[in-house]
DNA sequence: GGGATCACG
DNA sequence: ACGTACGTGATCCCG
């Protein structure tokens, strides 16, 4: 039988080795990799070269080690590794985890004596036994069975020693490396070695005396005399020397040849693990073989087009995407479609009647209405995948059409496997995932002159890109399918696709005549405050200008700056607040800041944003945006309206139902962090309060402040509303003395009390940031992840925001997973019920619907019942419903009596 | 294009 | 001694 092949490999070493050889490489995010990615290309290397039947990788731990406890100088010398090497010791574990690689650790031993102890434990005739290192320590152990593999050139290269290659380099047998190592001494272990002998000398003296203790015994003999005198002079450095140098071979640990025994995980993986550590190198390695180039047809003319279509019927599944014009980001020029990974086809689509030649590709500006084989086509029930769906529904819209058969969405797929990513472009998902590079159109704006991109330069792109999404889906799946997120992405992220789509296509009504008049006003009332401002000052200055504002306060008028920003002192609202009482100036600064932001980003905001023709706002709803889970919307953002000052309100009573013959209803989920909050701890205590019904702030407080519910006061309230607020982001007492006013002492006491009151909160604190440090990442109610590759982070400042980010994560997402199935349920019992009602806006913790009078009583039972029984928890949830003929003006809907 | 500021949950 | 909660997006200024 074949000899069977083990590697053990010490880990630190090589970690070390790359961190110093290699540039540092970061991510994207930051997070630096170099040694993290040296390393793993060190791994891959020894994969490919010796085809290990077995491995194992062995790991230092941070306690101090016998020789420690001996020797309290042993590695003394050694200056804390800084913290960009530090931070990648998590990604390593990461790695190695993902790589399936059995790690060893054993506490009081290193790395070495690890290798050294398996080596002797596994060496045979039916074993070979191969260690890497970076250090020449494990040398010693090299014999006939165990020959050792040490990097030079950083980690690039191995050099292997069978006990041959020893010999020519050192002269003397492996096993008395250690009596070498006794003499000489080692800098790097802080090992004193004799004073007096260097290299040389002790090489010599090993090969002729062997050990130390027959050297020792043979003393008077030793030549060179200054050698001789040395050794006579501290005898026992050489002993502690040679002590420190010999490996620990009696190591406890218990594991099995068959336990190390490896398979490189499938190509799959690899690739989606190295994509998110962005070593693209890798992930290009690990690519599959590519078809050389996709065969793209431009279609120009009636007939092709046609048979192009009529040949999609009977297919499988049909992937397309859009090529949306730069001027309207909705409005398509173009279409891609593929049914074979190798061929696709792709379509010119005019400017619609209305727009001039000028956004429609040259050479096609006579084409006209887009063909009814493609109408047919969308709309039809063949099963479709695409990359941004939502947008695809409002370009088939805008080419007089509809979209039917989505079964896939990469741009969701993606966002599931790493919601941190900024965007999903399929030629970076296919990057990562295929390690596919797919050509792309060239960057930056066509100078002056010069055509935009060729029909045929565009074919080639989008039909390249749809071709791969025939390749990429089913990859995306299967890994949702590993993580257990394929209900979340098909019940959840892609069933909620044609709601937003029809959210967005509805829109908000605005009374635009009110924002005109509220311009009017608001432009009045600052440039009153303009000239007042000024008139302090003494002289003319742009208020707005933070750098300007800072002369003027600090400088010319002595006003006691607060903390800094990057470029001077801040002056936001914050500061200003504390230095009201000191001039009036600053309360002027601070009405014209309110003011000036109510106009320029809402009021004039939304008439930009206002259609002409219908006075409807038409929001994005980003379903990609956050890292938590929730929706984001945009262009305009209608999820920060104002609502708490008395002038902001005027905003939302601009939002308006169609007069007189509809209301908006506004149905919230009341505390629905603390409800789910109260779900995940399952906290006895906040679990009781929310099924009694209790008011959750007033509940806090009498614990907190030992009182009876009825003694609770307004103020006690309040203060307990501002911890139970900063509970669910893992606040801080110096956090909660600034919120509250309050010294830091009592802040620490009102924390502690909290956890004593709920000690299930705290529980979860512990737990999930634990949890999270094991895994790497945190997940929702319904499996949403969310990776924290900072936990392991050794700057406090950046650890401790990845801890808070924990404890936040699943609270915040939860409920953003909870508002989806809601607002799925709504959409559809909305249709069950055949209502004319319509969701207009989801605000987290809210959804705005405009709704036909004589539908009122209807809409509001079923959204409460939607929301209400959107997920069992463990508390009751509760929803509140309001209407009124705006935003600002809302009363409380009662269930109507029987 | 980045920083400061401020609107929301 | 040091910076503060978590998650977003829009606007303005300024280099």
């Amino acid at each position: 039988m074949k000899q069977q092949r083990l590697v053990l490999v010490d880990g630190h070493s090589i970690i070390f080795r790359a961190f110093h050889a290699l540039p540092l490489l970061t991510t994207r995010a930051g997070q630096p990799t170099n040694a993290a990615y040296g390393f793993t290309r060190m791994l891959l290397k020894v994969l490919r070269d010796l085809e290990p039947d077995y491995l194992a990788i062995a790991l230092d731990t941070a306690t101090p080690t016998f020789r420690h406890e001996q020797f309290a100088d042993y590695k003394a010398n050694r200056v804390r590794a800084p913290d960009e090497l530090l931070s990648q010791f998590p990604l390593v574990d990461d790695i190695l985890n993902a790589l399936n690689i059995r790690q060893l650790r054993v506490e009081g031993f290193e790395a070495d004596d690890i290798l050294g102890a398996l080596a002797k434990r596994f060496a045979s005739d039916e074993v070979e036994v191969l260690l890497v290192s970076g250090d020449l320590d494990v040398l010693q152990v090299v014999e006939k069975n165990i020959h050792t593999l040490i990097t030079l050139r950083g980690a690039s290269e191995l050099k292997r020693y069978d006990p041959e290659a020893f010999h020519d380099r050192f002269g003397f047998a492996p096993e008395l490396l250690p009596d070498y190592k006794g003499l000489r001494g080692d800098t790097s272990d802080n090992i004193p070695g004799v004073r007096g002998i260097g290299d040389k000398t002790a090489a010599a003296l090993v090969a002729k005396y062997g050990t130390v203790e027959n050297l020792l015994v043979h003393l008077d003999d030793v030549q060179p005399k200054r050698a001789r005198e040395a050794l006579q002079a501290d005898p026992d450095a050489a002993r502690l020397g040679k002590w420190l140098a010999t490996l620990n071979l009696e190591v406890p640990l218990d594991v099995s040849l068959e336990d190390c025994r490896y398979q490189l995980p499938a190509a799959t993986a690899l690739r989606e693990l190295f994509g998110r550590y962005e070593f693209t190198s890798l992930v290009k390695e690990f690519a599959e073989e590519v078809e050389s180039t996709v065969e793209v047809a431009l279609l120009t003319e009636a007939g092709a087009t046609a048979a192009a279509f009529a040949e999609l019927a009977g297919a499988e599944v049909v992937a397309f995407l859009f090529d949306y014009s730069p001027e309207d980001s909705h409005r398509a020029r173009g279409i891609a479609f593929a049914a074979d990974p190798q061929r696709a086809c792709y379509l010119p689509l005019s400017a619609s009647s209305e727009e001039t030649a000028q956004t429609a590709l040259p050479g096609f500006s006579d084409c006209v209405a887009p063909p009814a084989s493609l109408q047919e086509f969308l709309a039809s029930e063949t099963p479709k995948l695409t990359h941004d769906a939502k947008s695809a529904h409002w370009a088939a819209s805008l080419l007089g059409g509809s979209l039917n058969g989505v079964v896939g969405e990469v741009m969701l797929a993606s966002y599931l496997l790493t919601p941190d990513r900024q965007n999903h472009p399929v030629s970076e998902v296919a990057r990562d995932h295929l390690g596919l590079e797919l050509p792309v159109l060239p960057t930056g704006k066509p100078k002056k002159g010069e055509p935009d991109p060729s029909a045929q330069q565009r074919a080639e792109v989008f039909g390249a890109a749809a071709a791969a999404l025939l390749k990429l889906h089913p990859v995306l799946e299967a890994l949702l399918d590993e993580r257990q997120q394929l209900a979340l992405y098909r019940e959840v992220e892609l069933a909620l696709v044609p709601v937003l789509w029809e959210m967005e296509r509805v829109g908000v009504l605005v009374d635009t005549e009110r924002l005109t008049q509220l311009a009017a006003s608001l432009g009045a009332d600052i440039s009153k405050l303009e000239g007042h401002i000024h008139g302090l000052a003494g002289e003319a200055f742009n208020i707005g200008s933070t750098q300007q504002l800072q002369t003027i306060l600090f400088e010319k008028l002595g006003l006691a700056h607060g903390k800094r920003t990057k470029t001077g002192y801040s002056t936001s609202a914050d500061v200003l607040d504390k230095l009201a009482e000191e001039h009036e100036i600053v309360r002027k600064i601070l009405e014209y800041r309110e003011l000036t932001k109510l106009k320029s980003t809402y009021v004039d905001g939304l008439l930009t944003a206002a259609s002409p023709e219908t006075g409807r706002i038409h929001t994005s709803f980003n379903q990609t945006g956050t890292a938590t889970g929730r929706l984001s919307s945009s262009e305009p953002n209608l999820q920060n309206i104002p609502i708490r000052t008395e002038a902001g309100r005027e905003i939302r009573a601009a939002f308006v139902a169609p007069a007189g013959t509809h209301v908006l209803v506004c149905a919230d989920y009341s505390q629905i962090e603390l409800r789910v909050l109260a779900h995940i701890t399952r906290d006895p205590r906040l679990v009781a309060a929310f099924a009694n019904d209790q008011d959750i702030h007033t509940d806090t407080a009498a614990q907190l402040f030992a009182v009876t519910p009825e003694e609770v006061t307004s103020e006690m309230r309040r203060r307990a509303k501002v911890v139970n607020f900063g509970i669910a982001y893992g606040m801080s007492p110096r956090g909660l003395a600034r919120d509250l006013a309050i010294s830091q002492e009592e802040a620490t006491q009102y924390i502690l009390n909290y956890f004593a009151t709920y000690p299930g909160v705290q529980d979860y604190m512990r737990d999930t940031v634990e949890r999270a440090r094991r895994d790497g990442y945190v997940t929702t109610l319904l499996n949403r992840r969310r990776y924290l590759p900072d936990l392991g982070n050794p700057n406090p400042r950046v650890r401790e925001f990845a801890e808070r980010t924990a404890i936040n994560t699943p609270i915040q997402g939860t409920a953003a997973d909870l508002m989806k199935v809601a607002m799925l349920h709504v959409g559809s019992a909305l249709r069950r019920e055949g209502l004319r009602a319509r969701t207009t806006l989801q605000v987290h913790d809210e959804l705005m619907f405009e709704c036909p009078k004589p539908e009122l009583d209807a809409l509001a039972a079923l959204v409460v019942e939607s929301m209400t029984n959107a997920m069992a928890l463990e508390v009751p949830l509760r929803v509140e419903v309001e209407y009124g003929p705006n935003w600002k003006e809302l009363a409380d809907w009662v269930v109507p009596a029987a």
